[in-house]
DNA sequence: TCTGGGGTCCTAGGACCC
DNA sequence: TCTGGGGTCCTAGGACCC
């Protein structure tokens, strides 16, 4: 058996939790660049607001119905989520952290008749704890238990709970449950699907296995057996290092500044290499990228990557930098308004298997050593206290974020104050 | 004016080998 | 008249997820 458990709302419901004015009010997050729709209050939802709608074409509608509106706030979703996980994982320590939002429980060591209780106890644990409301879908396979968090979260008469347990359960609630939204099927595999009269998830059980391996490879069948009750998908635990790291931004404002944009440039390089470090990894290949506005479909359009072969594998910013400038030098062509880049790392090997060369290995340990000195002043100082004089100052490519909130949880001068008289005040009146 | 960012996996087909 | 059979490796592109 595994459960899913899954944050409601999640970037919401964390802006919510230091805001108790906006219970029950809608909410909006946005994505990078306050760009489009990327999180709704269950309010949100209910006023019609689509997720991923470019938050220009619905600026006056958010305003006249009192939407509370914010930009998105990473490091307070990210700790928010690590403490949601850990006391996940106080309570059942066999868990996959699938995603910032959603945490995978093998459930198989614990006893079917425990599990409801178990996981409504779960949940309540949680809120007190975080704040956060979370649905939780039990089932026999991965995906049926995707099927179930999702009934769990309509229907509010199983208290954010729902446990597939029997044969009956799994069939009604593959019949009510659109293919298109079954884990593993796309928007494009749907489209086909549904010509084929495949609606449901329980046509998509029933539906000829061969066709389903020819249109959507073995991926495909491994869904449908999962559908079918049979598991294949097993958890996955600790953390796996990341095959490519990528940092990419749309700028704040397009720009067609050569120095601007490479700035951006070295200052993405420079999170790549950082994040190699983190997971002790050296890159082989590093992958620079250029891009107008597509939407812009008057202005001259160009798209450019450029791919570049370290002569040996790299995780040091300077390095990092130094080629990703040389790719970008490559692919630059004046007289374009970009509108973002990115850089991309891959072919990640372990930094204990870098092959080195014969006679600068000195100079490389000395590097090593600078690297972890940075990294130790910038996690205490605050991101880019040290940093190369490529990155820049003036940062004029940086994101906009017009309506960020304060990182409550992680940052020591944005704590919340809270006045114990006033509070007290207000309790006695309450009292009375 | 304004439209996100970060990943993974699989396959077909080409180039090459004997 | 007739033109084999078996393999590996790499990459681009397409699908998916959050």
């Amino acid at each position: 058996m595994f459960a899913i458990v899954d944050c409601n709302n999640f970037y919401a419901s964390c802006e919510r939790l230091f805001k108790p004015k906006l219970r029950n009010k809608p909410i909006v997050v946005l994505s990078n660049n306050d760009g489009c729709v990327i999180a709704r209050s269950n309010e949100a939802k209910a006023i019609g607001i689509k997720m991923g709608e470019p938050a220009f074409k619905i600026e006056p509608f958010l305003a006249n119905n009192d939407v509370a509106v914010f930009s998105s706030n990473y490091a307070l979703y990210g700790d928010i989520s690590e403490r949601v996980m850990n006391t996940i994982s106080s309570v059942f320590p066999e868990i996959e952290v699938y995603s910032i939002d959603e945490v995978f429980i093998d459930l198989s060591s614990y006893s079917m008749f425990d599990l409801s209780k178990l996981c409504l106890e779960l949940r309540a644990k949680v809120f007190q704890w975080t704040g956060i409301p979370v649905s939780i879908g039990i089932a026999p396979t991965k995906t049926l238990a995707k099927v179930a968090n999702r009934i769990a979260k309509k229907e509010f008469s199983y208290n954010g709970v729902f446990f597939m347990d029997d044969e009956a359960k799994r069939i009604i609630a593959l019949k009510q449950f659109p293919v298109e939204d079954v884990w593993g099927i796309g928007r494009k595999y749907a489209i086909k699907l549904q010509q084929l009269n495949v609606k449901n998830a329980y046509d998509f059980c029933k539906f000829n296995e061969n066709w389903i391996r020819k249109n959507m490879t073995v991926m495909g069948v491994r869904t449908q057996k999962e559908l079918q009750g049979i598991s294949c998908i097993p958890l996955e635990k600790g953390i796996s290092a990341k095959k490519s790291i990528c940092t990419a931004r749309s700028f704040g404002k397009n720009s067609s500044n050569k120095n601007i944009i490479s700035q951006a440039v070295a200052n993405y390089a420079a999170r790549c290499a950082e994040k190699l470090r983190k997971q002790k990894g050296c890159a082989t290949y590093i992958c620079v990228f250029l891009e107008t506005n597509r939407f812009r479909t008057n202005d001259p359009q160009y798209n450019a990557y450029k791919v570049i072969h370290l002569p040996l594998a790299s995780n040091n910013t300077p390095d990092i930098i130094r080629f990703a400038l040389i790719a970008f030098d490559l692919i630059f062509k004046p007289g374009f308004l970009y509108k973002k880049a990115g850089v991309i790392v891959s072919e990640i090997i372990h930094e204990s298997q870098i092959q080195l060369s014969l006679f600068d290995n000195e100079k490389q340990e000395k590097v090593k050593s600078i690297m972890i000195t940075m990294d130790r002043v910038n996690n205490l100082m605050g991101r880019d206290k040290i940093r190369i004089a490529k990155q820049g100052f003036d940062r004029k490519w940086k994101l906009r974020q017009e309506k960020l909130s304060p990182c409550y949880t992680s940052r020591w001068s944005d704590l919340l104050t809270i006045n114990i008289g006033k509070q007290c005040e207000l309790l006695k009146k309450s009292l009375h």
